[in-house]
RNA sequence: GGGUGACUAGCUCAAUUGGUUAGAGCGCUUCCCUUACAAGGAAGAGGUUAGGGGUUCGAGUCCCUUGUCACCCA
């Protein structure tokens, strides 16, 4: 083996191996219990962020996981087309061409879309690779491939034969600069720094009602002005009327219960064409709804002498023209509430507009019994509420796009009897009238709307293919929380409405990726650890771990480089352990197992806590627990395995014992073999890497089998009986520091082992070792205790090391005080507990001996202590 | 306004669902290049688990309350 790994070259090498294999197909194993996780498809515009880096850490791992159990594991990658982004990347590449979309026509524009798919939508696919996923990319699917567009047509036509879509006008939300309608979840809200502007609303019959408003060119959409029914300022007002500034409409003051007497001056004026909660209150009073706005923000002709000028022109010219006209009383700066885009960032305009909506109450209502009948489970439970509080109060989805890359809806309009044919083949005539003079509707179909379906589209629905019979419905659904809504929401709803089955039994969700102080990445701040950068200086396993073991599920987790690196050290303590039990083999062949008569304490103390570990690793597995299960096998490792038995395995390695050797070395491949099977999930690359040089009976690592815990090999005996020599050791260690006994020096140690003679015995040289001292002694039953001497106790075992001209009698004294003083405080606790009625009778009885072992152990030690003190004082 | 979380060592996080003296990493102090590993080893300091109350033999963990922060939905 080489002294480090080679994660650069060594990482591209084993994933072209297990691919070329075929070992990421389920097909490895053709009769088993499939195992399926479709993958949260990326942006086909994207590129690796720490979210990716994230689920594809979880979700190979626990495909890693059920492949080793033997299932058919089978995860579907693939990608989205992202209609906005891509849509954004191939116009801004037109711009600087010097044209634009509407030049070169919706067809060239697709051709052009389509070919940069071609060349950068392999990206971000590369990238995940690199991560080492082993999806079937055999099965690699687009959204906008033929299959899954007859899938969303399917799904289209469906729900409008069922009547669950339908067209029409509503206030939706409008992005200008992107041309086209979004749903609520792609408009995001922020409080930003803005004006509120009072002003007087000319009464019909003279006088004024004071309003305050935060965006006054709506004014000129204004059909009422409403106020508050029980405020006596103004409800003698109700059924007045007021006249809209400079365009002098007459409109009625009406009382509504929404308006908020204490903000503002406590009377609204309302624009049902351009908000929405005005909307709703036009609604109640039957108001009539004004749209003042063209799609490109400008105002129209509604807008009387304002028609043309852009919205934030508008409402400057709009406000100077009322200043003028002594209509305003003041503005004053006001924090308030402005929805932007997502994607583009501009400031989204709430407009009547002609679109597509999926009713949206039936499949949710079949979304929420499912997850409340725990046909599906979210993971952590804590979701399910606030997936009921999104379902609960659902709203209509808007689901068509004034966009040219996507799924087309298949509509088409009839120019002489005004019907819609929706069809599932491209019709040539209008089905209601048979006319010829039909036109597609020119919208496409929210990207989500595709995604929703991706669990089963993505396996050949709505053909009845095999591999939708053997794979369908999926197991997991894993994905990060801030896409509940988006995807998880919609894939449970559009699954249970087409398949009739859930397309997953567990939602599991991760949380976000953040900057070491909890602090969300982005560009502007420079805060971003880039993963393709970490997996390049610190490797893939590095990466994955840290992201693995970092946080709890669900919980936001702060990636820092310290952390990384942390790992990194780990991959290469890992390797450093493997590489001393390599070395030591030397054409030696284990056997698969150790043999139990032979073992020593410690071989049967490591091979106890190797049980024990994999009985909690299955334990944590099993309710997603991975990040303590991860933690976990790395404290084995290295605070067991590599600090204790690999140091104690020298003194059989080296001994010149044939059979002491073998022993060790059975022990050391056995429990590295096992380990490196717990870690593969993890850390593939380098556990593939180590398995690749020990005597493992061939078989890649990546197919080698989940191991189960050995019962036979636990033995609370030896771990209590190990405990006492770890103790023992860490003593002798402390006080060689505490007196600062040089490394080099040779001294020795004389232990009264109490009732522990054979066992102190037997491990003499281990003893030496761990402590480097030159000699272990026993001292006989009654001997005297040396003088000079530090003092160390546990339980009933004492080990004196003699010191004579560095022991300081003093000091001594000291240390034994503050000892004796630790024992009595523990003492007392246990004992207070023991003399409690109530703790002997109710708490459970492991408990209750557990406490009376350790009040055994810590009265012998007081003993011994006590006894040393009253020799020291003499 | 409605909802969901979080608050543990200087910093970042754990703690097997109520049971040993609350653990790690980074940082800090002291020592060591001992032939698997300095990307390492040994020892150490550092905590009233946000405040208050309650339930219990026993609370970081369950309940109530106050405070601070974050996120989601209006």
């Amino acid at each position: 083996m080489p002294k480090t790994f080679d994660y650069t070259a060594e990482e591209p090498r084993l994933y072209h191996w297990w691919e070329a294999h075929g070992w990421f197909k389920p097909e490895v194993h053709p009769d088993a219990e499939p195992f399926v996780i479709s993958i949260p498809p990326p942006n086909v515009t994207g590129a690796l962020h720490n979210g990716h880096a994230m689920f594809v850490s979880l979700e190979d791992l626990m495909i890693r996981y059920e492949r080793m159990r033997g299932r058919a594991a089978l995860w579907v990658p693939g990608t989205d087309h992202a209609g906005i982004a891509t849509q954004l990347q191939v116009e801004n590449m037109l711009l600087r061409e010097g044209t634009s979309r509407q030049a070169i026509g919706r067809e060239a524009f697709l051709e052009r879309t389509w070919e940069w798919k071609r060349t950068y939508g392999g990206r971000i696919v590369e990238q995940l690779r690199r991560l080492g996923a082993s999806c079937d990319w055999d099965r690699e699917r687009f959204t906008l491939d033929e299959g899954l567009s007859r899938a969303v047509r399917e799904a289209f036509v469906t729900l409008w034969e069922q009547g669950l879509i339908y067209r029409g006008p509503r206030l939706i939300n409008w992005s200008p600069g992107l041309q086209t309608a979004v749903s609520d979840l792609e408009v995001e809200r922020s409080e930003e720094q803005g004006q509120l502007y009072y002003f007087n609303y000319p009464l019909e019959n003279g006088g004024a009602i004071p309003v305050a408003t935060t965006r006054p060119e709506t004014i000129l959409g204004d059909t009422a002005v409403a106020v508050h029914p029980e405020d006596e300022r103004y409800q003698h007002l109700i059924g007045q009327f007021c006249r809209v500034p400079m365009l002098d409409r007459r409109i009625p003051v009406i009382g509504d219960a929404y308006v908020d007497r204490a903000f503002g001056t406590g009377a609204l004026k309302i624009t049902p064409g351009h908000d929405p909660n005005d909307y709703e209150i036009g609604q109640r009073h039957n108001l009539p709804v004004i749209n003042i706005m063209n799609q490109d923000a400008t105002l129209n002709a509604e807008a009387g002498p304002y028609a043309g000028m852009e919205r934030f022109a508008a409402r400057k010219a709009l406000w100077a023209d009322m200043e003028k006209a002594g209509m305003t009383i003041r503005t004053e700066p006001h924090t308030h509430v402005v929805p932007r885009s997502q994607r583009g960032g501009e400031i989204v305009e709430p407009l009547i507009s002609t679109q597509w909506f999926v009713t949206i109450q039936p499949l949710a209502a079949k979304a929420v019994a499912a997850v409340r009948a725990g046909r599906i489970t979210i993971v952590p439970d804590h979701f399910e509420k606030v997936y009921f509080n999104w379902m609960e109060n659902i709203e209509d989805w808007c689901i068509s796009r004034q966009l040219w890359w996507g799924h087309r809806i298949p509509a088409w309009h009839c120019a002489d009897c005004g019907q819609i044919t929706v069809a599932r083949e491209d019709p040539a005539r209008c089905a209601h009238c048979a006319s010829d003079r039909i036109t597609q509707d020119p919208d496409v179909l929210d990207t989500w709307f595709s995604s929703g379906l991706w669990p089963f589209s993505t396996l050949g629905w709505p053909e009845n293919t095999p591999d939708l019979q053997r794979y369908y419905p999926t197991d997991v659904m894993e994905t990060g929380y801030d896409i509940l809504f988006f995807w998880v929401a919609r894939m449970i709803m559009m699954g249970l409405w087409f398949t009739d089955q859930g397309p997953f039994h567990t939602v599991y969700l991760h949380g976000l990726v953040r900057d070491e102080h909890g602090q969300k990445m982005s560009k502007t701040k420079g805060n971003v650890l880039d993963p393709l950068e970490i997996v390049d200086k610190f490797g893939t396993d590095s990466l994955r771990f840290t992201l693995l073991t970092g946080s709890t599920p669900g919980a936001d987790m702060n990636l820092s480089a310290s952390r990384i690196e942390y790992s990194r050290n780990f991959g290469n303590k890992l390797w450093q352990m493997s590489r001393f039990v390599w070395s030591n083999l030397e054409g030696y062949t284990p056997r698969p197992q150790p043999e139990p008569e032979t073992l020593t304490l410690p071989d049967r103390w490591i091979l106890s806590r190797l049980a024990a570990l994999v009985g909690n690793v299955q334990r944590l597995f099993d309710t997603y627990q991975y990040a303590e299960a991860g933690r976990q096998i790395l404290d084995f490792l290295w605070s067991e395995f590599a600090d204790w038995y690999v140091e104690i395995s020298k003194n059989a390695l080296y001994g010149g014992q044939a059979a002491d050797r073998e022993r060790a070395l059975d022990v050391l491949t056995y429990v590295l073999n096992i380990s490196l099977r717990l870690l593969h999930p993890y850390m593939p690359y380098i556990t593939e890497a180590i398995w690749g040089y020990l005597p493992t009976g061939g078989g890649p690592l990546i197919l080698a089998r989940w191991p189960e815990a050995d019962l036979r090999y636990l033995d609370s005996r030896a771990e209590a009986d190990f405990a006492v020599l770890i103790d023992l050791v860490r003593g002798i260690r402390n006080a060689r520091a505490e007196y600062g006994v040089e490394p080099s020096r040779e001294i020795t140690a004389l232990i009264d082992p109490g009732a522990q003679r054979v066992l102190i015995d037997t491990h003499r040289d281990m003893f030496a070792r761990l402590c480097n001292v030159r000699q272990v002694e026993l001292l006989a039953p009654g001997a005297a205790a040396p003088d000079k001497a530090a003092t160390i106790v546990s339980a009933d075992v004492t080990a004196y090391l003699p010191l004579a001209d560095l022991v300081d009698l003093d000091a001594e004294r000291a240390r034994l005080t503050a000892e004796l003083e630790s024992l009595n405080a523990q003492i007392q606790r246990t004992e207070g507990l023991l003399h409690n009625e109530n703790f002997v009778s109710r708490a459970k009885s492991e408990v209750v001996q557990r406490e009376r072992d350790k009040l055994t152990a810590l009265a012998a030690s007081r003993q011994t202590v006590e006894e040393r003190l009253a020799a020291l004082a003499r």
